[in-house]
RNA sequence: GGGCGGGUAGUUCAGUGGGAGAACGUCUGCUUGACGCGCAGAAGGUCGUAGGUUCAAUUCCUACCCCGCCCA
């Protein structure tokens, strides 16, 4: 074995071997079974830092769960992300100099079909590269043939339900891409901006009504000025009529609860056409609606004179010529959220346009309910909040896109009476006229409508499979807190009304990856890591480890190539460990191992703290902490296992004379490794079981090794405490020597004083170890015969050390080492005699918490005074 | 404007109603037969500010300040 470990060397030889056997495969069986189903990645996107903690997360639960004997199934798949699928085809039609109208629809899907077969393996294989255990078999792609078939059902039955209409209503429309996007969909950012005020005069000029505005450009799109009912500055101009500056079209002053009187003038416009409030204005008063702005936001016929200007442009024109007209009274500098689409960053146009929309009102509630009821948990709890508030102020969700990638809306329309015909196939003719005349709607739907039933189409809805019986509702959904809106809700929403079931028990929700000065990664700052990139330089495992650690669930995590290095020195670590105990168990036999009788304190100890951080581990995996997790196990192997039990093991396999001791330590070494690669195992797969395979073990895989049972009936305290008594002794020792500048080579005499009977027994037999990992030899007395002349001095839990230097030692430097330990003690004792002093402490606190405050005091009186005694001793 | 998260060692972050932790960095030593991606030792923090509850608050409550995110 190589002194250093290299991952390149086993991760895709384990990955290979598990894919191969099958090991990833779930059937339905008659066994408990744990279902996740992967949020589905973009196609033809490649794997980042989000994904890797996603799925990191995800393999983890499986793994272990999978370990612990669930019928375990992790379904993957992937989304055909509509609008980025597109884009990217779209650009790549660009360098050829064409656009998707020269190859017209039906080629141009061929293209992204084309395009989805060349890129579509990659991310899915980049995936088998984190170790992700799911089942292959089983993968699915949301516009594969049965997923649109559940989303045609779906749409069908939400239609006839009355539940999806078609309507004018303000979309969001993005400029850029060219399609409506829904509101979750728009990003609103401050941005600084002016507030324009324009002077709009009553037609017979005798007065006029000064607006507010932040987009001057829409008022060509003005139909009407609103003031609030109770205004006493507008009263008396409420029915009157005003000109339009610069169009001269005459509108009315209506009287509206929906202006807000203390904002700007307390007049405002009103453009129904560009504005979801105006628009709802307009429709109460019955007002015309008026475009203005075009697909292209360029100004259209109905702007006149501003005809085809871009809308900025058409903006400063308008603001120059009502400067020059005298109708501009004055502009604010104003900031205000401007909304963008979250694909492309362009601001977003709010447009009048003919849509279909799903009524989310009546969807919700079940949904809401689910949560309240607890039928589904949040995992950080307060995301149940976000949710429910969101739910409870659910707007309708528009779903049609001006897209040719995606699910086609299942609709025909008659172009003979106009009759919409909603059916899974194309119908051969009007169900009202009988025309053949049909022409089917050329939309596509949101690609999140899809994703919405992905917990139940992909196991086989609307067919009633067997696997829908039995792995329905899944387990535990996994994903980033961005997408509960987008994907969380509506998979709630969906399960519930199509499968009357909750899609899934608990919701696990995780922060983002950042970068190392907490910006989100992104393509446009070039800040983003590649997961795979450091799979390659530090390992899968070791990529895995870092994500999990030192973050806790919900909350961000920034990426800092010093804690991959971190990892990567902790899986080194665990090599090493391996490597040491592999040389030493090459004549180890299992069967014949000694019985506990033969165990020594270290092994009785480390068998203990095995028990220990079994029991930890599968507490925090039970409640999500897979931080904690890791941390327990981290510590467990580098500070107990290698830093304590090995080294104390050590003499024993080296040039232990008892063949008996020799095997017992074997046994124990072989079996606490094994058992701590187990509870690894999920965490960093494949170092794990390369290390199994190399040690005595039963089965195929360490993927199929029983998870280790916490065996209380194996903790054993008085060894764990017994220990800590060694332990301290030896670091006071290490301490004193290092302090004392005692060279490491060379083997220091010290004497140990100790009255109790016990502790001294305990040091008796077990003085080995204070003589192995203190590099000393040691005189243990039960008191004091002599005062050593030249020596330092330490205590630890009651006994006294002495390390003689005669020569060696330098009196004053000694003195001011004592004086500065005493201090320390003398603080905290005081401290700890004050609360004992205390009568409302010892009347009203614990009885355990002011035995433990007594022992303490009592532990330190003794330091403080054999220090006094000491210091008596050096100065005299 | 409303909501949420964060403010703990030089840095990045865990954690807890009863003696402040880790990693990295820093300092001192070390060819100790698993590992220098290592070993041993050390220094370093009025746990954001001000109140309150409590025998006891870094931890619970209230207000405020700063940073970030979400919603309107």
């Amino acid at each position: 074995m190589p002194t250093i470990y290299d991952p390149r060397a086993v991760e895709e030889k384990w990955y290979r071997y598990w894919e191969e056997n099958k090991f990833f495969r779930a059937e339905v069986d008659d066994r408990e079974p744990f279902s996740i189903v992967m949020p589905p990645p973009n196609v033809t996107g490649q794997l980042h830092m989000g994904h890797a903690l996603d799925n990191t997360l995800q393999d983890i639960l499986t793994r272990w769960r999978r370990m612990q004997g669930y019928n375990t199934l992790w379904l993957p798949g992937t989304d055909h992300a509509g609008i980025a699928t597109q884009a990217k085809v779209e650009e790549q039609l660009a360098k050829e100099g064409k656009s998707k109208y020269d190859l017209g629809r039906e080629k141009f899907l061929e293209r992204v079909w084309a395009w989805k077969e060349q890129y579509g393996g990659r991310i899915t294989h980049q995936l088998r590269r984190l170790g992700a255990s799911c089942d292959w078999d089983r993968e699915r792609f949301t516009m594969d043939e049965g997923c649109s078939e559940a989303v045609k059902e779906v749409f069908l039955r939400l239609y006839e339900q009355g539940l999806i209409y078609r309507d004018y209503y303000i979309v969001n429309w993005c400029p850029r891409c060219h399609t409506t996007i829904s509101d979750i969909e728009v990003e609103h950012l401050d941005k600084p901006g002016q507030l324009y005020y324009i002077k709009y005069p009553t037609s017979d000029g005798r007065d006029a009504i000064t607006v507010a505005t932040t987009r001057p450009e829409t008022m060509l799109g003005d139909v009407a000025v609103a003031v609030h009912p109770g205004d006493e500055r507008y009263r008396h101009l409420v029915g009157k009529t005003l000109v339009l500056p610069l169009l001269g079209r005459e509108m009315p002053v209506i009287a509206d609860e929906y202006v807000d009187p203390s904002f700007g003038t307390g007049a405002v416009k009103i453009t129904p056409a560009h504005d979801p409030n105006d628009f709802e204005v307009g429709r109460r008063h019955n007002l015309p609606q008026v475009r203005v702005i075009n697909k292209d936001a360029v100004m259209n016929e109905e702007a006149g004179p501003y005809q085809g200007l871009d809308r900025w442009e058409c903006r400063k024109r308008i603001i120059k010529d009502l400067n020059e007209q005298g109708y501009l009274v004055k502009v604010e500098d104003h900031n205000h959220a401007v909304g963008h689409c979250y694909r492309c960053n362009t601001v977003i146009e709010p447009m009048l346009s003919r849509q279909w929309f799903v009524r989310m009102k009546p969807l919700a509630e079940p949904a809401i309910q689910a949560v309240k009821e607890g039928r589904i948990r949040f995992v950080p709890e307060r995301f149940t909040k976000i949710y429910l508030n969101w739910m409870e102020n659910i707007r309708d969700w528009c779903i049609s896109r001006q897209l040719w990638w995606g699910h086609r809306i299942p609709v025909w329309y008659c172009r003979n009476c106009e009759e919409a015909i909603a059916a899974k196939e194309p119908p051969r003719k009007c169900t009202c006229c009988g025309s053949t005349r049909l022409e089917q709607d050329p939309d596509v739907l949101d690609t999140w409508f899809s994703s919405a039933l992905w917990p139940f189409s992909t196991l086989g809805w609307p067919e009633k499979t067997p696997e829908l019986d039995y792995y329905y509702p899944t387990s535990v959904l996994v994903t980033g807190r961005d997408i509960i809106f987008f994907w969380v809700a509506r998979m709630i929403v969906s399960g519930l009304h199509f499968m009357r079931e909750v899609p899934f028990r608990e919701v696990f929700i995780h922060g983002l990856v950042l970068d190392a000065l907490g910006r989100k990664m992104s393509k446009s700052l070039g800040n983003g890591v590649d997961p795979i990139d450091v799979i390659e330089s530090h390992g899968a495992d070791s990529l895995r480890f870092m994500l999990v650690t030192g973050n806790t669930p919900g909350n961000d995590l920034r990426f800092h190539f010093e804690r991959l290095d971190g990892a990567r020195n902790f899986a080194n670590k665990i090599w090493n460990a391996s490597r040491f105990a592999l040389m030493n168990l090459q004549d180890y036999d299992p069967a014949s191992a000694p019985g506990r009788e033969a165990h020594t304190l270290a092994d009785r100890w480390i068998l203990s703290r095995y028990q220990a951080c079994v029991q930890e581990v599968t507490r925090f995996l039970d409640s999500y902490e897979l931080g904690e997790a890791a941390r327990v196990l981290y510590e467990f192997i580098w500070d107990e296992f290698c830093d304590w039990y090995i080294e104390l093991v050590k003499p024993r396999l080296y040039r232990g004379q008892d063949a008996r001791d020799r095997a017992c330590a074997q046994d124990v070494l072989a079996r606490v490794l094994r058992g701590t690669m187990e509870l690894l195992h999920p965490f960093m797969p494949f170092i794990t079981e390369e290390i199994w395979q190399r040690l005595p073990h039963q089965g195929r895989t360490i993927m199929q090794a029983p998870w280790p049972v916490y065996r209380p009936e194996l903790r054993d305290e008085r060894a764990e405490a017994e220990m800590a008594v060694l332990m301290e002794v030896i670091r006071s020792i290490r301490h004193i020597r290092s302090e004392m500048n005692v060279p490491p080579g060379k083997t220091a005499d010290v004497i140990l004083v100790v009255t109790d009977g016990h502790t001294r027994d305990l040091i008796q037999e077990w003085s080995s170890y204070i003589q192995g990992l203190a590099r000393c030899r040691v005189q243990l007395k039960p008191e004091l015969d002599r005062v050593p002349p030249q020596a330092a001095h330490g205590v630890a839990r009651g006994v006294e050390i002495y390390v003689p230097l005669a020569g060696l030692i330098d009196i004053d430097r000694e003195l001011a080492r004592l004086k500065k330990e005493l201090a320390a003690v003398e603080k905290e004792l005081k401290r700890v005699e004050s609360k004992l002093g205390n009568e409302s402490f010892l009347a009203k606190a614990p009885a355990e918490v002011v035995e433990k405050e007594k022992a303490r005091e009592k532990e330190l009186a003794g330091k403080a005074s054999a220090i006094r005694e000491r210091l008596a001793v050096l100065a005299g």
